[in-house]
DNA sequence: CAATGTAGTTAATGATCGTTAACGTAGCGA
DNA sequence: TCGCTACGTTAACGATCATTAACTACATTG
């Protein structure tokens, strides 16, 4: 909960405050198609709970980050846990529709894969900090909301899990998972990554993934198994 | 609370003895190659931090976890951030110079590859809760500590690199630090797997990271350059 | 046997944090 | 203009947490 030391906390102020906040205009009100308030609070909280985990932030600093002041935070969301829960249930439902829209009506499993792949890797590029949220502080939720991300992510691996099978029928359904969950790590990865520009990171996390997942198909991998 | 303080006494110990503490001789005191206090202690709290994060776990929940009680962790620690600064400091060590022995005297650099890859398995399945925390909890160290891991993991990444740099010339050194990071965040998807039994899991990561770093090595891999 | 060091205990302290209360203000429709 | 609503503010409250203090049991050593 706490962070470390006072000087912690007023270094982080400090930064928060200073930080020229780059995108968005100074509106707030959700007039055009601006980012509302309630989505500025969301993002500036993805951010920072990447950072630091959900424990390691204070309701003060979201609200510095957007430029209002602490408990002003409860007009828009019933607490802190309500953050977390709305972010974490928002990226589950994002990942789980988007891969299953781009698989379903893909008949050739190969080209399904590769959807998918491209998918994942588009929005892990796009949206690391969520990403890291996502891996790092789903044990911080509630329980109604853990539930429902569990069984979301759930569905989004069995996505990859399906399309993986029908690519490569020799797999048993446990090593199709474990390789799922190995490639999701992979792509993960970028927010941990010195990155290279966006076209070339994805092209080369995209080469990785399905080699990482199709390379070995016909060469002597006998303990695949049933 | 109505007990007294020699009965409260009385049912700690007792409860310290009757605990299936699993393995460990009921020593304590370093003598043999027993597990001490300090090692029980940074051992649990491993797997908490690995859980609930740094923050969100009490120093009454660490002592809990191996049978004393709070405050009994400052006659082993200086604190809280400090078994974690000792957690992350010696992982970070390990991994580093188990990364170099094993690709030091070994020329081959397809050989050399092939080790790193086999050690970061062995490691990441033997120690998933320490791999979770230096992923998940790096921002919580303070200063001296955090900069002496980030040193000791950039010293680790550049052993991977210098070797695949090795085994594909023709990767600019951009593009392979990145195809590190990817693969070991690959290979450290490890604690949110579902796991196969423990050799299979091992073999699956292995071929899986080898394909990613290798498999295209002769393809038109147009955009990789200098 | 006395002295000492080690490893525990409970209780108290001070800081921080999430949340709530009480209050202010600008915009807007009747 | 009146009153309502949306969106802020600061101050206070209660809980929690890391840390320290004061004290106790026990083993080792002189």
């Amino acid at each position: 909960m706490i962070v470390n030391v006072a000087m912690l906390t007023l270094t982080n102020q400090f930064r928060l405050v200073s930080d020229p906040m780059s995108n968005e205009t100074p509106d707030g009100t959700g007039r055009g198609g601006a980012t509302s308030r309630r989505e500025q609070l969301l993002s500036a909280a993805a951010e920072l709970f990447a950072r630091y985990g959900f424990h390691g932030v204070g309701i003060d600093d979201i609200g510095a980050a957007v430029g209002i002041s602490g408990p002003a935070l409860y007009r828009h969301f019933r607490g802190k846990d309500a953050m977390l829960g709305e972010m974490l249930t928002g990226i589950s439902e994002r990942l789980l529709h988007g891969g299953r829209a781009r698989t379903v009506d893909t008949p050739d499993p190969l080209a399904a894969l590769e959807a998918l792949v491209a998918w994942h890797v588009e929005f892990a590029l796009t949206n690391s900090a969520l990403i890291t949220v996502h891996l790092r502080d789903l044990d911080s939720l509630a329980e109604p909301d853990r539930h429902r991300v569990r069984e979301l992510q759930r569905g989004y691996v069995e996505v990859w899990v399906d399309t993986l099978l029908q690519c490569r029928p020799e797999l048993s359904e446990h090593t199709a998972r474990a390789s799922a969950h190995a490639v999701l790590g992979l792509i993960n990865s970028t927010p941990h990554s010195a990155r290279l520009d966006p076209t070339r990171m994805s092209e080369l996390l995209h080469r990785m993934a399905m080699n990482a997942l199709l390379a070995d198909r016909r060469n002597g991998a006998g303990t695949d198994g049933v």
